[in-house]
DNA sequence: TGAAAATGCTAAAACGATTTAGCTAAAAAA
DNA sequence: TTTTTTAGCTAAATCGTTTTAGCATTTTCA
């Protein structure tokens, strides 16, 4: 295994200095009138032999790290690691890395991740953020590097952010089921502040109150373990008998409503009216098959990874903040209709 | 925004030398003989103004970035995300932190990562390799890094791997089979040279041998789309009309798989007995239920890191190779006896 | 009392790049 | 011819730590 090199040592062996060795290599021969000469024998060196700049250095005297922090909630969620996915392999092929967390939506976790990003130089921030970090958030974005808000965004924090259209869809779905005879329909989400939440929530209430039909509101706390996330479905379904159908506000509620289901026997969709929100291919296999609500995954990575660049590229002439609104595509199947 | 306070800043504010705050926040004062009253001075100063050593400078100066690269097939994939996520946090609890990427089994891909975390400095790599890249970790390995393969090996590469039993569970997948008085099971694979469907690969052939039963072998590319991958399945179960049962290499065949056999209408287990290799929520939910090998993610997890941890903290006594093969727990289902 | 040992601290080098400011020689302008 | 400009390159400072080697004092011991 051959010593690693240093910028010193390649200059030493073409008999230049370290200076010209560095602007050649960050392409600034011309601005620096090299020597067409000097510039292809030095490029031909490093090929050669493979010299790489240490990133350490270069960063510590840059500033730059080409890092960026992505904060998830669960990288094993399948929205979340579908994201994260597609966020990787757009970042890569720009020279980013990505660090990469889960917060379990836990706000204090969430503050010492990003006190250690800090300390590490990440050079932007992608986050589906806890609620409670605004502060924080807003003291980086004070110091100048780009944060980028995804799924959710914070009432009190000015910064770009891609959302879907929670409010819009989940209202859609009610609607879809109600058009399809269903008239006691419940919704069962998270007890939960975060915006996404609260705009699927109103989607919910106000579709009703639309329509002059009764509320049914079941709320989980996110720290909850599967089987009392289960058991407490399953409590609230049998409590409340007359609901004849189930809005879920996220993907996992569902999956363990399903279960719950099961366990009470309920026939999908004769007994019970289902729509969830994300999709995943569960829902598709599942029979019947669920209505779901499905982000576009892809086109989300997109924007966040293409606003983001576009910002590390153009600190200072980037100066207005976006907002993007996506729309999410309702599939029905089967599970949403009284066939 | 408060300017970014240097130990050089700290050090003149208190009338010390760098020297000693350095050794001090390192908690090298016994060591070196600081003073009670100069260490309680310092350390009560940086907490107060919140200082923190910049790890850049730290790490270029140290060689140590307290970073561990985590490279899996897909963090998308709930086996791998599961994984990811588990590591990750038994990671940040020891202070070091991820930086993840999907290979996506492609081996120059692969190849380009490793460049790029050479760059980054990481402190050790945990893999699941593709084939092809033995030589880069080989020089790694002599460089004097950690490398930690888990899920399948690379038959050149001597170094620490985590496996689980792939071979046995996939025989016991197959008995579990016959027992249940299917004759003509089918395994269907990825078209891979990869140690781990290698060995589910001879679970499979030496079990039906064993019985002097029929084999039934196709193999999927791991490059092709979805609906590709679906619709091969479908052509071979067609093909093969006298297959009474499958086995499924791992999860995301048998999520495509389950399709396939929907499209031609198979009742399973009626008509197909099906075992898959990793659980997830869809086998669980699905009807029937689907009997499935289940890898003990968190073990892996913790097996992963308590060797990695041992292997940076004590780097020289550590010499001896260790390989952990684990056991997969299979859960019967519905979907492998014909009741 | 004087030498040796222990105590308490620090100056300066090193890690490996980037960048500022500037030097020398040749070419152009005056 | 002298001055100015341009071309082509580099010395040295800098980023912010850690660590080696060592300098004064003071204490211990013979």
């Amino acid at each position: 295994m051959e010593k690693k090199i240093s910028i010193i040592e390649v200059a030493k062996r073409l008999d230049v200095s370290p200076t010209t060795v560095s602007f050649i290599l960050n392409g600034r021969s011309k601005e620096k009138r090299i020597s067409d000469e000097i510039r292809d024998k030095v490029l031909k060196f490093v090929e050669e032999i493979g010299y790489k700049p240490n990133s350490l250095a270069r960063s510590l005297r840059t500033g730059k790290t080409n890092t960026i922090a992505l904060m998830v909630e669960s990288i094993s969620d399948p929205f979340f690691g579908h994201i994260a996915r597609n966020i990787e392999e757009k970042a890569y092929k720009s020279g980013y890395k990505i660090l990469y967390s889960s917060t379990g939506n836990n706000t204090e976790k969430t503050k010492e991740f990003l006190k250690m990003y800090e300390e590490r130089h990440v050079d932007a921030y992608i986050i589906a953020a806890p609620e409670g970090i605004e502060g924080e958030l807003q003291a980086i974005i004070d110091s100048g590097k780009p944060v980028l808000l995804f799924d959710r965004y914070l009432k009190d924090l000015k910064t770009d952010t891609i959302l879907v259209d929670n409010y819009q869809s989940t209202a859609k779905a009610v609607e879809e089921l109600i058009q399809s005879g269903f008239k006691n329909i419940a919704f069962i989400t998270l007890d939960s502040l975060q915006s996404q939440m609260n705009d699927r929530l109103l989607g919910y209430e106000e579709t009703l109150k639309k329509h002059k039909l009764p509320q049914y509101l079941k709320e989980i706390s996110y720290d909850f373990p599967p089987e009392k996330v289960t058991a407490h479905i399953e409590a609230f379904l049998q409590r409340r008998g007359e609901i004849d159908a189930v809005v879920f506000a996220t993907n996992y509620l569902c999956v363990y409503g399903l279960k719950a289901i099961e366990k009470l026997g309920l026939i999908i969709p004769k007994d019970l009216g289902i729509v969830v929100f994300d999709d995943q291919d569960l829902f598709e296999l599942y029979k019947p098959q669920i209505t779901a609500i499905a982000q576009p995954i892809e086109e989300i990575a997109n924007q966040i990874i293409s606003l983001l660049l576009n910002k590390l590229n153009n600190p200072v002439k980037t100066k207005k903040i976006q907002t993007i609104i996506l729309n999410a595509e309702m599939i029905i199947r089967g599970s949403s209709s009284r066939a």
